[in-house]
Parts: C-alpha cells; structure tokens; sequence
DNA sequence: ATAATGGTTCGATGGTTGTAGAACAATCAA
DNA sequence: TTGATTGTTCTACAACCATCGAACCATTAT
C-alpha cells in the first residue's frame, strides 16, 4: 500500500463524525451478514445506508454526502447506485492493508 | 480503546511530515534492535531522534518540536529527556491496539 | 560567568477542512 | 405530468492546522 493512500485513509477516519459513519457502517454491515439476508448478496452492500446515516447524524444532508465521498475516496467503502438511493459496502481487503501497513 | 483516542490517532497519522516522522522513528527502532546496541537498553528508546528528524527533513525546528508532540500525545511514541535531547521510542502496544480496532 | 547546543513556546499567516443552505438532477409514485 | 424522494454540487464561511521566525529556557562546554 502505498504512503499517499494510507495519508488519505488516515486523513478519511480522523474526523469523528467520519469515523461513527464507517463504524455505523461497519457493524450494520456485521450484523446485517447474521440476519435473514437471505435474499440480498454480500456483493450488493447495504441498502439505503445514506438514509440510514442521515437519522442518525445530526448533520444536514450535503454535509453527509461529502463525507461519504471522503471514505469511498479513500477506499474505505466502495457505494453503488441502486435506483434513488445508493447501497454500500465496507472493503475488508482495505482494513486488512492498514492492518499489515502496521506491521 | 476508546473512540477519542483513535481519532487522535488518526489525526496524528494523516499528515504527510508526521507519517514520515512516524515511520523513521519506527524503522530507526528496529533497525537499532538488530545492530550492535548492546550497550544500550531497548528502554532507552532511540537517541538523539528529533535532531536527526531535523537533519532528514526540510522543516523547522519548530514544527518538528510540534509533530513530535503531536505523535507523543497521541499515544504513539514516547519521549524521555536525557540531558540537552531527548530519546523516543514507538508504542509498540498503541499500534496493536490500532489493530484491534480494525477487527 | 559566558557561550554554544538542543528543544520549546508564542504569535502570525496562509491554506485546508467541516459545515450549512440553496439550487439542482435523477428517480419513483400519483 | 406533476410532485415527492434521494442524493449531488456549488458557494460561502468559520474553525482548524501546518508552518515559520523570534524569543525563550535548560543543559553542557569553555
């Protein structure tokens, strides 16, 4: 992994509201692999997370967006569009660079 | 490993000088671990670190004193004075706990 | 005592970032 | 078609941050 990346990964988790929307995401993510998920893939990602984001946090909705955009561009979730919305995923194989990053 | 400390953290390595900071500091300690240093403890940490930071990088003392600082505070390393300098070592238990953080 | 060395602290400054709101675009429902 | 829902983009602004130089403090050497 290169430097820049990791720079830009750290930069991404190093605001807090940032840091609750990949935790927020990380374990619905977690948790939506336990329940009845049946007929959704892995692959597709959680459905409606800005929606879901956007109740949660006490932020206005560009302010979200961006931050969004701030952790898909560092490679931490990767979204794809689904009709209005969007779904998204968090990327396991990112975690696992910072992981090895340190040693 | 609370969520505050983890944003210090993350702040302390998302900026460019004190990623490389970090990481001379990091590669210094290890490659100290397998030279002849016999005569010095592991405790000890590395000497004469920050002028050998100035020496390496193209800033002044000033902000190297402040992201020295900034690292310390954030758990990452830990200076002791000794005489005119100081001695530094990484934390290596803050790096794995970083680690677990990230599952 | 005086000077030199190694860091720290302070104040200023320019650049970056987090945030909101308004206007917009795209999709869906009626 | 019209209106509602979802999210994006733009502009603006305040807060924060990286950086420097100067003045400073503490330790060591002369």
């Amino acid at each position: 992994m290169m430097k820049d990346n990791m720079i830009k990964i750290f930069k991404a988790l190093s605001s807090e509201q940032r840091l609750n929307i990949y935790m927020m995401l990380y374990e619905w993510q977690m948790s939506s692999n336990t329940e009845d998920s049946s007929f959704r893939s892995f692959e597709e990602g959680m459905e409606k997370c800005f929606t879901k984001a956007c109740c949660c946090m006490d932020l206005s909705k560009s302010t979200i967006s961006h931050h969004f955009k701030e952790l898909e561009n560092a490679g931490l979730i990767t979204c794809t569009r689904n009709g209005q919305s969007f779904n998204c995923k968090v990327n396991m194989e990112t975690v696992e660079e910072i992981r090895n990053f340190l040693k």
